[in-house]
DNA sequence: TTGCGTGCAAAGGTTTTGCATGGCA
DNA sequence: TGCCATGCAAAACCTTTGCACGCAA
């Protein structure tokens, strides 16, 4: 946890986070692009690499689905999204940034009532976004990819 | 999904479950209580139960954390209870049973102001615990059965 | 008897870990 | 030169699946 090195490792998967920062990425996508783009990359490096960029706030990891395994998303600058709340739809991945005033006062009312003390970096309010309620089919298990998936 | 028998099997889980009800209980819990109590079950059959019970509405699953598993929980009439958020502490890690009235209606919020349907099930609210913003001691990790049960 | 339920073991998938090597600063 | 990062493979983990047998109705 000291100083870190910038490796070619890194830069390649933060960039491929980047670009893809309207999407929800697997850990698995980011093996197969690199494999794919013939940059050589352990499976092992991947999974500390996200980690790594988690606990830094550059990305963020989502557990959509149980089954699936998790999902991770670039959000850019870590002070940027300490603010708000996000929501996550776990149809179509798209990631809400939600800052309204409801949310602030459950903050204050979960600290008052219950004696904890919100983050609202850390905290995913998982669900369906109305774009993916309308277009629903009532399938049970709609893939994630069938949906609105932005880009 | 037709006919369905009453094996001793499903009435142990169910018993299990229904006497945990305050508690959120792991298919390992479930496993591991079986054994000790020396009801001789198969871990397959225990995920085909719960998995039926959950389609049933007799309980209830939850994701909490990727590593640990599915949590599941016993809420009796499949109707009654909706709102159940749930608050993780990331200092002892302990998971505190959140329903009330005022996150029921940040639910509806959500869903009114912004058209997305919280999925209760899947939402973990993370932060410090009252204990744990008091005494800064670090505790290693807390098993889910430290449920502080609020309302 | 019928066919759902069960147990066992193996397989499936994601994620972690150990250890020697590689590479940034 | 120090240390951190990497790669490889094995391990750990939860969960599902296949198949023959058991058991409720």
């Amino acid at each position: 946890m000291k100083n870190e090195y910038t490796t070619k490792q890194r830069t390649a998967i933060l960039d491929f986070l980047r670009e893809n920062a309207d999407r929800h990425v697997k850990a698995s996508d980011v093996v197969n692009y690199m494999r794919e783009s013939g940059i050589k990359m352990g499976t092992a490096t991947v999974y500390r690499t996200l980690e790594k960029f988690c606990d830094e706030g550059l990305i963020r990891k989502f557990i959509v689905d149980e089954h699936t395994g998790a999902c991770y998303q670039f959000v850019g600058t870590p002070a940027a999204c300490h603010s708000h709340f996000h929501l996550k739809c776990t149809e179509c991945g798209k990631l809400i940034h939600l800052s309204c005033e409801f949310l602030e006062n459950m903050e204050k009312h979960i600290y008052d009532e219950h004696g904890f003390t919100v983050s609202s970096a850390k905290t995913v309010i998982y669900g369906v976004c109305a774009e993916c309620s309308h277009t629903q089919v009532k399938k049970e298990h709609a893939d994630a990819s069938s949906c609105c998936h932005a880009k």
